[in-house]
DNA sequence: TGCCAGGCCCTCTTTAGGGCCTT
């Protein structure tokens, strides 16, 4: 299966439509099933982190005025994620992220997304909840730093996909892409039988 | 003063409402 970035960001409040503004990022290479390669940094923005932010992630405004300039890390993070196939879990927030903080600096996105917590929904349907921490939980993934921190949310991510991916193959009996998991996770939740069953008559 | 998003999914639905999930 082709190489996949997952990316987590942390941020000042929950739509930059609002003026939130990224605080944090983390982009990992998933490949072959398991971490190949890891981006971090925490970026300044400019803007005031507000104290239940602080509370929840740990970030606070010191940290972050002094951490490169949120233009040249997105410049950077760009890079690394290059033209790979993208994930998150909640794609829908990391996205908006992704796209406006790329477009800040003139960039697009041109990246696929897709989305652990649709597929989650999906494969996973028994699970108590579909937070990510709960996920990692019952599936008994390792854990991967303090959580609300980007690095450690994006291997959580990575490390959900590899075991959703797992769930695919050794349950439903079909071979994993990006192109399948991006079908999938569009398939009407009460039909996702007949989705599974089609792709492995395929 | 208090509130601020948005896509997805379920149901007591579809001319809607509310919970989940991300920070």
């Amino acid at each position: 299966m082709e190489a996949i970035a997952v990316i987590d960001f942390e941020t000042t409040g929950l739509s930059p439509a609002c003026g939130s503004r990224a605080t944090e990022i983390a982009a990992v290479i998933w490949q072959n099933g398991r971490i190949v390669d890891r981006y971090q940094s925490l970026m300044n923005a400019g803007v005031a982190i507000p104290a239940d932010i602080t509370r929840l992630t740990g970030i606070t405004n010191a940290m972050v005025r002094n951490a490169p300039p949120a233009s040249a890390v997105m410049r950077e993070v760009a890079d690394f994620v290059g033209n790979r196939p993208m994930v998150a879990h909640n794609a829908s927030f990391d996205r908006k992220f992704w796209e406006s903080e790329l477009a800040r600096i003139g960039a697009q996105s041109t990246s696929p997304f897709a989305c652990t917590l649709l597929l989650a929904r999906r494969l996973l349907p028994d699970a108590p909840d579909h937070k990510l921490s709960t996920l990692t939980r019952c599936a008994r993934l390792p854990a991967t730093g303090q959580a609300h921190r980007a690095l450690a949310d994006a291997e959580m991510a990575a490390n959900l996909l590899g075991h959703l991916l797992g769930v695919l193959s050794d349950k439903h009996g079909v071979t994993p892409s990006f192109s399948l998991i991006s079908m999938l996770q569009r398939v009407p939740a009460a039909k996702i039988g007949d989705a599974l069953r089609r792709a492995r008559s395929a």
